[in-house]
DNA sequence: TTATGTGAACTATTTCACAGCT
DNA sequence: AGCTGTGAAATAGTTCACATAA
């Protein structure tokens, strides 16, 4: 660590360097320049290398960055030990394909737990997991699950915040379009995809 | 307009302004200062005030903002006319939460088409929509519809993309993990749920 | 009083250009 | 020759403090 402070900008591309780390191991490629997994993410080329600079030497000057090793890097940079666990809260549609959806593999974890209120789902199994009472969530980090998603109504947000504070989960992750209040030492990302949608009529000309 | 640039952040924080002021609506207040939409919106007062100096005096000093009235300014801003349209490609779980998403109204726009390959999903009439044959994809522009959301697995993203620009989309809410590559007067906003979860490890301590 | 609107200071992030390895 | 790593410059965004208006 040779730089006293990282940009959070920096944090928030690195999954996203990972991933198309991962479409270029999937290719068969050993190493790359930052010319070229620029074309795999979105920024430019410079950025790319800034972004690594702050963390170390990563790469081979004149010949690019080892894949295998930058990748490595990044899950250690990003604290994604293999086997990292995050559990669900809400098995709606929404919380369906979260427990479908096959991006997390790359970053080395898996949804080890849902719960929901629904007498009808409960004890359903979906893909791995038997979907639980919502009462359980306090036998998370029992189990080494500090991260939980929240895929569940508005109105049930902040109560299912609260459980998960409760039981001592360290970071969240909702997707209520309601802004959810937690101990500072609580991180929360949110995500509402309705205010992503929202902006994109500013960027279309006239209509 | 004032100021002759204005910062894609407050233009990202907008419809999260909007919603704030939509449950304060809802809670039958008339107008709202900026310390206590504060609450609301999480950001900082002088920051709301700085975002709305950009596009005119929209407050009383004294008083604060009529509600009504910035609501609408903010959604004249962005383009968010009565009736605005989007379509969905991909009805899975994905596509099926955004279909039921409750989130979409307060911005004033309706998802008006869906779309599958999936013969199964076909003409089946999920909440106010029948889902199309993607196939159909053509005739968007023709029901004045300029958004969609792509919801489908990644490796039919780009086909489906390609596809909607054809058709004369102009902008494109992108769930699946894949870059998509369109012509620059397409916008795309992505959204990928594995990025967002895989930064969460890094602001766990220790773990 | 109370709360907006904003120039100026500050901080964060990106971009550039090129020195330095391999 | 090719591509990284990085100071320094440029740009973008946030914060502050306070003049200004109801």
């Amino acid at each position: 660590m040779r730089y006293s402070k990282i940009p959070n900008e920096t944090i928030r591309r690195l999954p996203i360097y990972l991933r198309g780390l991962a479409m270029l191991d999937r290719q068969g490629l050993k190493s790359v320049s930052s010319d070229k997994l620029a074309d795999f993410v979105n920024a430019p080329p410079f950025l790319i290398r800034k972004d690594f600079s702050y963390f170390g030497d990563f790469g081979t000057r004149g010949v690019g960055y080892d894949i295998t090793n930058l990748s490595r890097q990044i899950k250690k940079i990003l604290n994604l030990d293999p086997g990292h666990k995050a559990a669900l809260v809400g098995v709606g549609n929404l919380g369906s394909a979260v427990l479908a959806y096959p991006g997390f593999k790359i970053y080395g974890f898996e949804i080890e737990a849902a719960f929901d209120n629904d007498d009808a789902k409960i004890g359903k199994k979906i893909g791995r997991v038997s979907v639980e009472d919502i009462s359980k969530i306090n036998t998370l980090v029992k189990r080494g699950i500090m991260m939980a998603i929240i895929a569940v109504p508005e109105e049930a947000a902040q109560q299912v915040a609260d459980s998960l504070v409760t039981a001592g989960v360290k970071g969240i992750l909702n997707f209520s379009p309601k802004r959810i209040a937690v101990p500072k030492k609580v991180k929360v990302i949110s995500i509402d995809i309705a205010t992503d949608l929202a902006r994109l009529p500013y960027y279309i000309p006239s209509s």
